[in-house]
DNA sequence: CAAGATTTGTGAATATTATAGCAATAAATT
DNA sequence: AATTTATTGCTATAATATTCACAAATCTTG
């Protein structure tokens, strides 16, 4: 249990914070500052500052902070310091996108099954994983001890297919259905939807 | 040019209530009100009313609001009253499942021209689409009048494919690459990173 | 058609979030 | 070892965002 409570828009950035110095430890930079990083990310030194202090102290007055340690303390704030396993339900294209992504690994994620109710999909190999039946969902995921879930079927199953997730014992699922999902507050839910982005761009557009 | 300034915060729901919106046109709903589609959302009603009030008055006291008048304005708003015109570049998994989604039409945008500078890829055909050459990305761009582009190439190649778009008169940019762009002030860009979300949630996991 | 029920749009009141600024500390320089 | 420079963590302040709450407008119902 957090001593205090941390709003949640702090949260929204440490991934990036985290993102961002993995970039800089491959780039070998040993240390880094609140400045150097603010400026990569578009955001001010004095709130990346407030945002890490939320959780302890992590720097060094006149140097700034170590990247590797900074990375670990993300790291283990963010909860991904071992991989979690990832349930992918739907192996259309998107599902087979997130099945061959090779960016996981080194952020906290595996993907570990992929489930459709597709009979000319299941049985199928995508990368190196077996389409399974979604029947057999609930039993497989629970077994598995699989928390979190991507969803990938069309917008029309969405809903039917993440309330299973939920009974197999998933509590984070990142849908990419356009549709608002209603699953108990305990569950994690967050959306991908492209179009979202695009039309907050042309907002701005001639 | 607007009348104040909206603050972004504001127009990035609009997005979201156009969505909504749009599922329940297809739920044949004439009419809704802020309860309704804050309850969707998961916001509160002040929220929507307040935010729609900043662009005019759309709504009727004792009645609530006429779905299709609100979609209509909020497409005008939005700048989606006809399609926008996208360029994909990178023709791997993602390009491929963003070239075959059915999905843009009717929310205001449509994939025109697909690129890739993978020899074995090029000519080769995607859905509706034949892979253009990036080589040959600037000029064709520029003459088809695309102002929008979807990024789906590997990290290390995103920032040197961003600049060729900008040149090429792009002013949006949706980044599916895990890096963050350094592009001029005037180009809107967004971004989908889902280990971002990933890492979001499990902060809240056990 | 009057009385009661709804629901908007918005100013005022709260609540949340971001920024500014500085004492404290560490390192670099002379 | 004293001085200068850099940078943190944090408090105070400023800026933004959300919610409240109500007059005004419209619908519903008997
Ligand atoms: N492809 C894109 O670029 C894109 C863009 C934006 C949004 N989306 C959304 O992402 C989701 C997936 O898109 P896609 O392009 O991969 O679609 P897709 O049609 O290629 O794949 C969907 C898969 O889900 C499977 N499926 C359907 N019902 C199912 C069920 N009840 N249980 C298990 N599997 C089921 C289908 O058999 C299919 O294999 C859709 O909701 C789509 O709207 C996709
Ligand atoms: N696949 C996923 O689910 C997923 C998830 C998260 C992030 N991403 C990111 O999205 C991007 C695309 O992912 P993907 O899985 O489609 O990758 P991919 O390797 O399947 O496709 C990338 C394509 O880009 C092309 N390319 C490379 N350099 C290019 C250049 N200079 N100009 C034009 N084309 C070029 C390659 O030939 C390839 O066809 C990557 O940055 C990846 O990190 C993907």
């Amino acid at each position: 249990m957090e001593t205090k409570k941390i709003p949640d828009i702090v949260v929204a950035r440490l991934p990036r914070y985290l993102q961002v110095l993995q970039h800089m430890k491959q780039e070998k930079l040993v240390t880094t500052n609140s400045k150097v990083l603010g400026d990569r990310l578009g955001i001010s030194a004095a709130q990346i500052r407030k945002d890490l202090s939320q959780f302890g102290e992590f720097g060094k007055q006149g140097t700034g902070y170590s990247v590797d340690f900074l990375i670990n303390t993300l790291r283990v704030i963010l909860n991904v310091t071992d991989a979690w396993k990832i349930v992918v339900v739907g192996a259309g294209d998107l599902g087979h996108a997130l099945a061959h992504y090779q960016g996981f690994t080194n952020r906290g994620f595996q993907v570990s099954m992929v489930f459709d109710n597709d009979p000319r999909l299941i049985g199928k190999q995508i990368g190196a994983f077996t389409v399974q039946d979604t029947a057999d969902l609930i039993d497989k995921v629970r077994a598995a001890e699989i928390h979190v879930a991507m969803l990938t079927v069309p917008a029309s199953a969405a809903q039917k297919v993440a309330e299973e997730l939920v009974k197999a014992g998933v509590t984070a699922i990142l849908s990419y259905a356009p549709i608002v999902l209603n699953l108990p507050h305990n569950i994690q839910v967050q959306y991908i939807d492209p179009i979202l982005q695009l039309q907050h761009m042309t907002y701005y557009l001639e």
